[in-house]
DNA sequence: CAGTATCCTTTACGATACTG
DNA sequence: CAGTATCGTAAAGGATACTG
């Protein structure tokens, strides 16, 4: 049987698959780690990499990330003050469970768009 | 540079990643996935397996996932109609992207709640 | 059985303005 | 620079009732 398996909605909170991975599938979630492969960044440089980002939003996915332990914050003091964040080896176990799938999502990009294309031709 | 970067909201939807992943991440969309794994369900079977999801809500998400190409739908003529999913082969490509991130989930879940106790206690 | 239809609540996200 | 505060919109999800 499956481990995502879950009658009512306290259960739900208590399962692994559930609990983790519901931080991680939000619109930026899963951008922000990969955004943060190559080193530490800072918040502007972040949110200048995903481009269409608010600022709000930005830092609310940053401090879940955060909260998960999966990202660092790091404040150097100012002015101005200067913060950046950088993954944790939590984080980076993370990234690369999360890389196959970007590279999927590139593989297979075309064939969806045909899916999509053929189903509502229909 | 990362395949994830966009500047404009019309790039994003040029974006390989962002365009594919978007199926994918919302609440039920993977679980789904997962679910279909050892064979194919019915629709009532999907949806006791899940327990907690909407009748409205599974019927869009099997949709999506269908008009990606991820899903067939086969009915059975009745009465009463047997309606059952199942993962075409590039579901089935998907799914086994999607696995190690729920072992993952599963291996990382206390470490996660712990990171978000220590979180919380600050 | 496998949906639709309708209504409602919640969550996510975005835009703008302001601050240490 | 890196936020916070406030407000508004949109999308996701849930509950209930009804149908071929």
């Amino acid at each position: 049987m499956l481990p995502v398996t879950a009658i009512t909605r306290e259960d739900a909170e208590h399962c692994p698959v559930r609990s983790v991975l519901g931080t991680v599938n939000g619109k930026w979630q899963s951008l922000l780690i990969l955004a943060l492969e190559d080193g530490d960044l800072r918040f502007s440089a972040i949110k200048r990499l995903l481009g269409d980002i608010s600022q709000r939003v930005l830092t609310e996915n940053l401090r879940m990330l955060e909260r998960d332990g999966y990202v660092t914050r790091t404040v150097t003091p100012g002015p101005p003050v200067a913060v950046s964040y950088g993954l944790t080896p939590m984080g980076r176990s993370m990234l690369e469970t999360l890389k196959p799938m970007v590279l999927w999502a590139a593989e297979n990009f075309s064939a969806v768009q045909k899916a999509r294309l053929d189903y509502d031709q229909m």
